[in-house]
DNA sequence: AAATTATTTGCAAGTAATTCGCATTTAGGA
DNA sequence: TCCTAAATGCGAATTACTTGCAAATAATTT
């Protein structure tokens, strides 16, 4: 068996069959969106992906497959405070980054403590002096959504997807 | 005493002293931009504080005022995943969000657990029909940029403040 | 209270990240 | 092999945020 960091099937093949297990038709752009992302050690960003990529692909290829995959999963967007979103492959074992607010170095942290156990993740980790800030968000629908849930899945071809409140 | 939500002080004369105490000029936009984060109940958007703006202030200004805010720890900066940040006073009690992915919605949770607290996060929740994702990022400074630590504070005016390594 | 100066602001233009419209191509079922 | 919905590629557009610079101003000094 290969040496892969993190236990999972990342071939093209495994690419195609989850991709088709969404209901996706399994392009060549976004199998090698899949790849990049599973090569790479850390999330990547827009730009490394199409850098990395043979090279077909452009943006907004490689932007569409990001949203796509982001709705049903498959990967995962991370804010890391770079100006510009992250991807990285989902299911992995939960685990959260440690983010070098100066040099933008990222680290992963394998367990989920928060603020007390600031002191134990520092002590772990590899390349950290300090940390100075932590941030949590949990997403999910709320009671208005799901009540008026699924009107029309493919109704929302125009209009900005998401109705904001004011702020 | 007045009823304000978070237990601080969010006059104006509050905040002039605050500005001062961290070497800032107390003016009247620095006052406007804290007064208006501080009267929302939630995260406010750039755009969300320019409306709630008397008249003056453009735009560059509310950016600066958020950044110099943020490098000093006033104010905090939020990923609510809504393609912008938002902002939020800091030093209130340790909190976190949750948003809702399709209409925008915010909610505080005011306390910290995560993922197998989910359940009972929803439970306590009172506007949300499920959590689908989570995120938590640790930022700090890394041993590196610790070592070569304050080159120049100053010196950072024109080049991108953040050496980004490739991704 | 007026003079002084480093900060901060406002404006207008600029840049980076992401999205959109639409004609063409293609994956995968019939 | 044909067919059709789904996906791509291209260019243009939009959004979020930044920058350069001259004018304004907060706070210190006199």
């Amino acid at each position: 068996m290969p040496s892969s960091a993190r236990t999972a099937d990342h071939t093209a093949e495994a690419f195609r069959r989850t991709l088709r297990a969404h209901g996706l038709k399994a392009t060549p752009a976004r199998i090698a969106v899949l790849t990049a992302l599973a090569r790479a050690p850390r999330p990547m960003s827009a730009q490394a992906v199409m850098d990395a990529l043979p090279r077909n692909a452009d943006q907004a290829t490689v932007y569409r497959t990001f949203r796509t995959l982001k709705e049903k999963g498959v990967i995962r967007q991370i804010d890391l405070r770079h100006n510009h979103a992250h991807y990285e492959i989902a299911g992995a074992e939960e685990h959260h980054h440690l983010v070098c607010l100066q040099c933008g170095r990222v680290e992963d942290v394998d367990r989920c403590w928060i603020e007390d156990m600031q002191p134990a993740v520092l002590r772990r980790a590899k390349h950290f002096a300090r940390i100075t800030q932590h941030a949590l968000e949990f997403y999910g629908i709320c009671r208005s959504c799901a009540a008026r849930e699924r009107p029309s899945p493919r109704s929302t071809a125009k209009g900005s997807d998401i109705p904001l409140p004011s702020y």
